[in-house]
DNA sequence: TGATTGCGCAACTCGTTGGTTGCACATCTT
DNA sequence: AAGATGTGCAACCAACGAGTTGCGCAATCA
């Protein structure tokens, strides 16, 4: 029933790792990219990051696509959503905080 | 040198944890608790409170302070600014969503 | 003063997980 | 068809982390 608090923690457990952030971010950058491309620029294993990337995949922020004999990964990004709801919760001034980020990133 | 990248890790791998993120709420709530107060409310040993209010210390999202004979923990919420701005670079039109929940939030 | 209450430290168990290696299978390319 | 390239599966290892129990010490209360 609580498939909330459940995505919340899956997202969570997901971005602990800063490996796992980092293939995020090149997801972010490139459209999408293999597990193979990804561990070039990684000192892991191959397998390392398809385990990563299976993980970001259970929490729903990347989703993979197979294409020809390749698997193609890309980011969601939808339930980051949930986690930054999370935090506001918690927070006190969050509001405030918040309006300055996006007055900060809009000014650019 | 790289502080704000391990700040960042630090607070999600604090953030991983439910039930952390459960005492993070609790003592959102209430200004303060001690780790006793918090194990009442919670299935673990009081110890088990204190790690966890430990990896949320050096995480800087709580801060200890003594009275008496007494420690009592408060929310210090600041860091999270730097994994919301992380998530931030990430997602791609995050600007619209972030926009979008803090409408949600005010009309509330 | 003695009993209680709250905290700190240490050792130990057990499950999870990040990472590895090895091999098999599928899919292009030449 | 043969060789290369990309993925999937499984077993294994080492380290970390959540949680426990036990004990000792400081501070408050009766």
């Amino acid at each position: 029933m609580s498939s909330r608090a459940d995505r919340v923690d899956a997202v969570f457990a997901a971005l602990a790792d800063p490996t796992r952030r980092r293939l995020l971010g090149r997801l972010a950058e490139r459209q999408s990219a293999t597990a193979t491309e990804l561990a070039a620029s990684e000192p892991v294993t191959r397998q390392a990051i398809v385990k990563h990337l299976q993980s970001l995949g259970e929490a729903g922020l990347v989703t993979p696509s197979r294409e020809g004999r390749e698997v193609r990964y890309a980011v969601t990004a939808t339930p980051l959503q949930d986690a930054v709801g999370w935090m506001v919760t918690v927070g006190a001034e969050w509001d405030r905080r918040l309006a300055r980020l996006r007055r900060r990133l809009e000014g650019k």
